[in-house]
DNA sequence: ACAAATGCTGTATGACACACAGTATGTCAA
DNA sequence: TTGACATACTGTGTGTCATACAGCATTTGT
Protein backbone atom coordinates (compact mmCIF):
# COMPACT_ATOMS: atom_id res chain seq x y z
CA UNK A 1 0.00 0.00 0.00
CA UNK A 2 1.36 3.53 -1.29
CA UNK A 3 1.88 6.43 1.73
CA UNK A 4 -1.16 7.70 -0.90
CA UNK A 5 -3.25 4.89 -0.71
CA UNK A 6 -2.02 5.45 3.50
CA UNK A 7 -3.68 8.60 3.39
CA UNK A 8 -6.57 8.18 1.31
CA UNK A 9 -7.86 5.21 3.76
CA UNK A 10 -7.15 7.31 6.74
CA UNK A 11 -9.38 9.85 5.56
CA UNK A 12 -12.25 7.41 4.46
CA UNK A 13 -12.37 5.83 8.18
CA UNK A 14 -13.28 9.46 9.66
CA UNK A 15 -16.62 9.18 10.50
CA UNK A 16 -17.12 5.31 9.80
CA UNK A 17 -14.75 3.87 12.33
CA UNK A 18 -17.05 5.42 15.07
CA UNK A 19 -20.21 3.51 13.46
CA UNK A 20 -18.24 0.60 13.44
CA UNK A 21 -16.84 0.42 17.50
CA UNK A 22 -20.95 1.50 17.83
CA UNK A 23 -22.20 -1.30 15.91
CA UNK A 24 -19.56 -3.77 17.31
CA UNK A 25 -20.12 -2.32 20.96
CA UNK A 26 -23.62 -3.85 21.21
CA UNK A 27 -21.53 -6.79 22.57
CA UNK A 28 -19.15 -5.77 25.59
CA UNK A 29 -15.38 -5.84 23.88
CA UNK A 30 -12.26 -5.30 25.49
CA UNK A 31 -9.80 -3.39 22.88
CA UNK A 32 -7.54 -6.08 21.57
CA UNK A 33 -10.22 -8.20 21.25
CA UNK A 34 -12.27 -5.70 18.78
CA UNK A 35 -9.10 -5.65 17.15
CA UNK A 36 -9.14 -9.56 15.79
CA UNK A 37 -13.08 -9.12 15.51
CA UNK A 38 -12.95 -6.37 13.43
CA UNK A 39 -10.43 -8.71 11.13
CA UNK A 40 -12.79 -11.20 11.10
CA UNK A 41 -15.55 -10.14 9.68
CA UNK A 42 -13.30 -8.73 7.03
CA UNK A 43 -12.07 -4.96 8.02
CA UNK A 44 -8.14 -3.86 9.03
CA UNK A 45 -7.43 -1.16 11.83
CA UNK A 46 -4.64 -0.56 13.61
CA UNK A 47 -3.72 -0.85 17.41
CA UNK A 48 -2.69 2.81 17.02
CA UNK A 49 -6.38 3.76 15.22
CA UNK A 50 -8.78 2.04 17.79
CA UNK A 51 -7.71 2.83 21.09
CA UNK A 52 -7.26 6.39 20.70
CA UNK A 53 -11.39 5.63 19.43
CA UNK A 54 -12.49 3.76 22.68
CA UNK A 55 -10.95 6.34 25.01
CA UNK A 56 -12.58 9.05 23.22
CA UNK A 57 -16.08 7.69 22.58
CA UNK A 58 -15.95 6.72 26.34
CA UNK A 59 -14.56 10.08 26.81
CA UNK A 60 -17.82 11.44 25.36
CA UNK A 61 -20.51 8.88 26.89
CA UNK A 62 -21.07 6.99 24.22
CA UNK A 63 -19.31 4.05 25.90
CA UNK A 64 -19.15 2.88 29.06
CA UNK A 65 -15.81 0.95 30.26
CA UNK A 66 -15.03 -1.29 33.35
CA UNK A 67 -11.94 -2.93 33.90
CA UNK A 68 -11.60 -6.65 34.35
CA UNK A 69 -8.67 -7.60 36.92
CA UNK A 70 -10.30 -10.88 37.93
CA UNK A 71 -8.61 -13.18 34.39
CA UNK A 72 -5.59 -13.06 33.35
CA UNK A 73 -4.07 -9.71 32.67
CA UNK A 74 -6.24 -6.56 32.92
CA UNK A 75 -8.47 -5.90 30.27
CA UNK A 76 -10.51 -2.50 29.48
CA UNK A 77 -14.66 -3.81 28.52
CA UNK A 78 -16.16 -1.55 26.63
CA UNK A 79 -19.88 -1.16 25.96
CA UNK A 80 -22.13 1.21 23.75
CA UNK A 81 -24.36 3.64 26.61
CA UNK A 82 -27.88 4.51 25.56
CA UNK A 83 -26.63 7.71 24.28
CA UNK A 84 -24.20 5.74 22.30
CA UNK A 85 -27.08 4.03 20.49
CA UNK A 86 -28.45 7.73 19.95
CA UNK A 87 -25.70 9.20 18.36
CA UNK A 88 -25.18 5.54 15.90
CA UNK A 89 -28.91 6.08 14.95
CA UNK A 90 -28.08 9.53 13.76
CA UNK A 91 -24.41 8.50 12.08
CA UNK A 92 -26.37 5.82 10.38
CA UNK A 93 -29.05 8.28 9.08
CA UNK A 94 -26.51 10.76 7.66
CA UNK A 95 -24.46 7.55 6.19
CA UNK A 96 -27.66 6.69 4.39
CA UNK A 97 -28.54 9.75 3.34
CA UNK A 98 -25.19 10.49 1.73
CA UNK A 99 -25.21 6.78 0.00
CA UNK A 100 -28.26 7.83 -1.51
CA UNK A 101 -26.63 11.17 -2.89
CA UNK A 102 -24.12 8.69 -4.46
CA UNK A 103 -25.98 6.34 -5.92
CA UNK A 104 -28.11 9.78 -7.62
CA UNK A 105 -24.61 10.83 -8.84
CA UNK A 106 -23.47 7.34 -9.75
CA UNK A 107 -26.81 6.68 -12.00
CA UNK A 108 -25.94 10.11 -14.13
CA UNK A 109 -22.19 9.38 -14.18
CA UNK A 110 -22.74 5.35 -15.72
CA UNK A 111 -25.53 6.88 -18.50
CA UNK A 112 -23.76 10.02 -19.40
CA UNK B 1 -28.80 22.13 14.49
CA UNK B 2 -26.98 21.72 17.84
CA UNK B 3 -23.25 22.63 18.37
CA UNK B 4 -22.90 19.02 18.90
CA UNK B 5 -24.78 17.92 15.84
CA UNK B 6 -22.87 20.20 13.12
CA UNK B 7 -19.61 18.76 14.62
CA UNK B 8 -21.11 15.23 13.78
CA UNK B 9 -21.76 16.03 10.89
CA UNK B 10 -18.79 17.51 9.89
CA UNK B 11 -16.71 14.68 10.62
CA UNK B 12 -19.58 12.12 8.97
CA UNK B 13 -18.71 14.36 5.37
CA UNK B 14 -15.03 14.12 5.78
CA UNK B 15 -14.37 11.33 2.80
CA UNK B 16 -17.79 11.44 1.61
CA UNK B 17 -17.37 15.52 0.19
CA UNK B 18 -14.31 14.36 -1.67
CA UNK B 19 -16.45 11.75 -3.64
CA UNK B 20 -19.62 13.85 -4.11
CA UNK B 21 -17.42 16.16 -5.80
CA UNK B 22 -15.74 13.92 -7.90
CA UNK B 23 -19.11 12.30 -9.00
CA UNK B 24 -20.58 16.08 -9.66
CA UNK B 25 -17.80 16.82 -11.53
CA UNK B 26 -18.44 14.68 -14.24
CA UNK B 27 -20.13 17.57 -15.78
CA UNK B 28 -17.92 20.91 -15.58
CA UNK B 29 -19.38 23.45 -12.89
CA UNK B 30 -17.72 26.39 -10.81
CA UNK B 31 -18.33 26.54 -7.40
CA UNK B 32 -21.15 28.93 -7.02
CA UNK B 33 -23.38 26.30 -9.33
CA UNK B 34 -22.29 23.63 -7.51
CA UNK B 35 -23.61 24.78 -4.33
CA UNK B 36 -27.04 25.05 -6.27
CA UNK B 37 -26.77 21.88 -7.84
CA UNK B 38 -26.39 19.96 -4.62
CA UNK B 39 -28.89 21.74 -3.16
CA UNK B 40 -31.02 20.27 -5.80
CA UNK B 41 -30.12 16.73 -5.44
CA UNK B 42 -31.12 16.58 -1.73
CA UNK B 43 -27.49 17.45 -0.25
CA UNK B 44 -26.21 20.57 1.99
CA UNK B 45 -22.91 22.21 2.22
CA UNK B 46 -21.29 25.71 2.72
CA UNK B 47 -19.85 27.61 0.70
CA UNK B 48 -16.74 27.88 3.58
CA UNK B 49 -16.90 24.03 3.04
CA UNK B 50 -16.94 24.02 -0.62
CA UNK B 51 -14.20 26.27 -1.81
CA UNK B 52 -11.30 24.73 -0.35
CA UNK B 53 -12.37 21.40 -1.09
CA UNK B 54 -12.38 22.68 -4.70
CA UNK B 55 -8.92 24.19 -4.03
CA UNK B 56 -7.33 21.00 -2.85
CA UNK B 57 -8.61 18.61 -5.21
CA UNK B 58 -7.30 20.67 -7.97
CA UNK B 59 -4.00 21.14 -6.38
CA UNK B 60 -3.95 17.07 -6.35
CA UNK B 61 -4.62 16.86 -9.68
CA UNK B 62 -8.01 15.46 -9.21
CA UNK B 63 -9.44 18.43 -10.59
CA UNK B 64 -8.42 20.57 -13.65
CA UNK B 65 -10.00 24.22 -14.08
CA UNK B 66 -10.55 27.09 -16.11
CA UNK B 67 -11.68 30.23 -16.06
CA UNK B 68 -14.13 32.01 -18.20
CA UNK B 69 -13.81 35.78 -18.44
CA UNK B 70 -16.14 35.80 -21.63
CA UNK B 71 -19.73 36.06 -19.63
CA UNK B 72 -20.86 37.92 -16.40
CA UNK B 73 -18.64 37.61 -13.95
CA UNK B 74 -15.41 35.40 -14.06
CA UNK B 75 -16.32 31.79 -13.16
CA UNK B 76 -13.80 28.90 -12.19
CA UNK B 77 -15.01 25.85 -13.86
CA UNK B 78 -13.48 22.45 -12.72
CA UNK B 79 -13.96 18.99 -13.97
CA UNK B 80 -12.37 15.34 -13.09
CA UNK B 81 -9.10 14.69 -14.57
CA UNK B 82 -8.43 11.01 -15.17
CA UNK B 83 -6.26 10.99 -12.08
CA UNK B 84 -9.22 12.10 -10.40
CA UNK B 85 -11.82 9.47 -11.92
CA UNK B 86 -9.23 6.61 -10.42
CA UNK B 87 -8.93 8.27 -7.33
CA UNK B 88 -12.98 8.27 -7.39
CA UNK B 89 -12.81 5.01 -8.51
CA UNK B 90 -10.94 3.75 -5.33
CA UNK B 91 -12.86 6.09 -2.63
CA UNK B 92 -15.73 4.47 -4.04
CA UNK B 93 -14.82 0.91 -3.13
CA UNK B 94 -13.87 2.07 -0.32
CA UNK B 95 -16.89 2.78 0.94
CA UNK B 96 -18.97 -0.06 -0.24
CA UNK B 97 -16.39 -2.33 1.77
CA UNK B 98 -17.69 0.19 4.77
CA UNK B 99 -21.04 -0.08 3.91
CA UNK B 100 -20.51 -3.98 4.30
CA UNK B 101 -19.07 -4.07 7.02
CA UNK B 102 -21.82 -1.55 8.50
CA UNK B 103 -24.81 -3.84 7.35
CA UNK B 104 -23.29 -7.16 8.45
CA UNK B 105 -22.65 -5.58 12.03
CA UNK B 106 -26.52 -4.09 11.85
CA UNK B 107 -27.57 -7.36 11.11
CA UNK B 108 -25.87 -8.59 14.43
CA UNK B 109 -27.39 -5.43 16.04
CA UNK B 110 -31.14 -6.19 14.78
CA UNK B 111 -31.44 -9.73 15.53
CA UNK B 112 -29.28 -9.73 18.94
C1' DA C 1 15.49 -18.08 28.05
C1' DC C 2 13.83 -15.35 24.52
C1' DA C 3 10.59 -13.98 20.97
C1' DA C 4 6.05 -13.06 19.87
C1' DA C 5 1.46 -12.20 21.24
C1' DT C 6 -1.41 -9.87 24.44
C1' DG C 7 -3.24 -5.59 26.39
C1' DC C 8 -2.86 -1.25 27.59
C1' DT C 9 -1.21 4.21 28.26
C1' DG C 10 0.31 8.95 26.75
C1' DT C 11 1.60 12.47 23.59
C1' DA C 12 2.67 14.30 18.74
C1' DT C 13 1.45 15.18 13.93
C1' DG C 14 -0.92 16.24 9.69
C1' DA C 15 -5.06 16.57 6.84
C1' DC C 16 -9.39 18.24 6.26
C1' DA C 17 -14.16 20.41 7.23
C1' DC C 18 -15.48 24.54 8.56
C1' DA C 19 -15.04 29.49 10.40
C1' DC C 20 -14.07 34.06 9.61
C1' DA C 21 -12.70 37.96 7.10
C1' DG C 22 -12.35 40.17 2.90
C1' DT C 23 -13.21 41.74 -2.21
C1' DA C 24 -16.01 42.85 -6.05
C1' DT C 25 -19.86 42.82 -9.47
C1' DG C 26 -24.88 42.27 -10.67
C1' DT C 27 -29.87 42.74 -9.81
C1' DC C 28 -34.02 44.43 -8.10
C1' DA C 29 -37.25 46.76 -5.28
C1' DA C 30 -38.48 50.97 -2.36
C1' DT D 1 -30.32 56.00 -6.01
C1' DT D 2 -29.39 53.43 -2.59
C1' DG D 3 -29.11 49.66 -0.07
C1' DA D 4 -30.04 44.78 0.50
C1' DC D 5 -29.27 40.39 -1.38
C1' DA D 6 -27.41 37.15 -4.74
C1' DT D 7 -23.41 35.95 -7.18
C1' DA D 8 -18.51 34.47 -7.28
C1' DC D 9 -14.41 34.22 -5.56
C1' DT D 10 -9.64 34.41 -2.31
C1' DG D 11 -6.79 33.74 1.94
C1' DT D 12 -5.83 32.29 6.47
C1' DG D 13 -7.14 30.52 10.81
C1' DT D 14 -8.90 26.52 14.17
C1' DG D 15 -10.31 22.11 16.13
C1' DT D 16 -11.00 17.25 15.64
C1' DC D 17 -9.72 12.97 14.50
C1' DA D 18 -6.96 8.93 12.35
C1' DT D 19 -2.65 7.61 12.75
C1' DA D 20 2.35 7.59 14.36
C1' DC D 21 5.51 6.84 17.82
C1' DA D 22 7.19 5.53 22.23
C1' DG D 23 6.69 3.06 26.28
C1' DC D 24 5.32 -0.62 29.84
C1' DA D 25 3.99 -5.07 31.61
C1' DT D 26 2.29 -9.90 31.46
C1' DT D 27 1.60 -14.41 29.13
C1' DT D 28 2.45 -18.07 25.87
C1' DG D 29 4.99 -20.90 22.83
C1' DT D 30 9.44 -22.98 21.49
Amino acid sequence: MSIQDNKIEAEMNRGFLQIMVLLALETPMYGYMMLRFIEEIGYSIEENTLYPILRRLDKNGWLSSRWDVEHDRPKKYYKITEEGKMIRKKLLSIRQKQDGIISKLLKEVNNG
